[in-house]
DNA sequence: GTATACTTGACTGATTTTGTCGGGTATATA
DNA sequence: TATATACCCGACAAAATCAGTCAAGTATAC
């Protein structure tokens, strides 16, 4: 289980294109200043959440991002995913670890964080980008 | 947030002595062989379980450690916070760190990860040692 | 044609994780 | 009393991960 600056910074600045505005594209450079995030660590950011469509890019003057969809449509998990930052809890999935012995027998804690991870996710599917910026007008899909 | 195999071993390894019995002592070595853990790793982690009173130790031949209470009262917060794997998810509590200025005014995901943190600490409040057990019968105090 | 701003990949220092090593001390049993 | 078992403690270290930087592009508005 992870959550690292990274996903916290996807987050925080895909918070900030849904609350300034998303008609005219945000430039990185704006979020960056607004939110004391470093640009280059944006941009590397930018690329997954592009590549996972949840933003569209505009390259040249004046160019920018824009949020692809309304804040509303917009999951957390979606963007947690985006950036590689995805909820898993069990040591088992990949191959046979020390203490958890995948395959064959589950771990005497495998439930556990199955239900966990489910726990968490569930807390991440039912949050979007609007729920973040509730202060403005309580507009809703 | 964090959640390592520190963490994981601590539960394993309590739930592992719940299920085993806890009238005789359990020593360390057999929950190595049995839970294939680190027997020095493991003794690193139950130093701090017994100084969170979560074990009680019994030196010497024939000794080995037993808990400190029915496993139906041990809940997992207790544990994890016991091996320093405390469910913190806010970012601006110890100092002022770059895209979170914490004292003065709250970032824009502040109540998001704080929320968060809640959230996962009634799953964890919630869980006891007992739960983890229970293809035993189910007895509760 | 020039400044803006997105695009991409490699690379690196710092920190954290996941343990190991080497010495202890207490106690049950023969 | 000797011995083996098993807890106790601090320092150390390899490996992995994080949190970015650096360098070199490409597309577009003006
Ligand atoms: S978490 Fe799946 S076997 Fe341990
Ligand atoms: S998490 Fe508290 S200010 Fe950002």
């Amino acid at each position: 289980m992870k959550l690292t600056s990274k996903g916290r910074y996807a987050v925080m600045a895909l918070a900030d294109m849904a609350q300034f505005n998303n008609v005219s594209p945000v430039s990185l450079r704006d979020i960056s200043l607004r939110q004391g995030i470093s640009l280059v660590f944006l941009e590397q950011i930018f690329s997954k959440l592009k590549k996972n469509e949840i933003v569209k890019s505009i390259r040249g003057t004046q160019g920018g991002y824009v949020l692809n969809g309304s804040p509303s449509q917009i999951k957390l998990t979606k963007i947690l995913n985006a950036v590689n930052e995805e909820v898993k809890t069990l040591q088992c999935k990949k191959e046979i670890k020390k203490g958890c012995n995948g395959k064959l027998t589950k771990c005497i804690t495998h439930n556990l964080w199955y239900e966990l991870e489910v726990h968490i996710n569930d807390f991440f599917e039912k949050k979007s980008l609007q729920d973040l910026i509730k202060k403005n007008t309580e507009q809703r899909i």
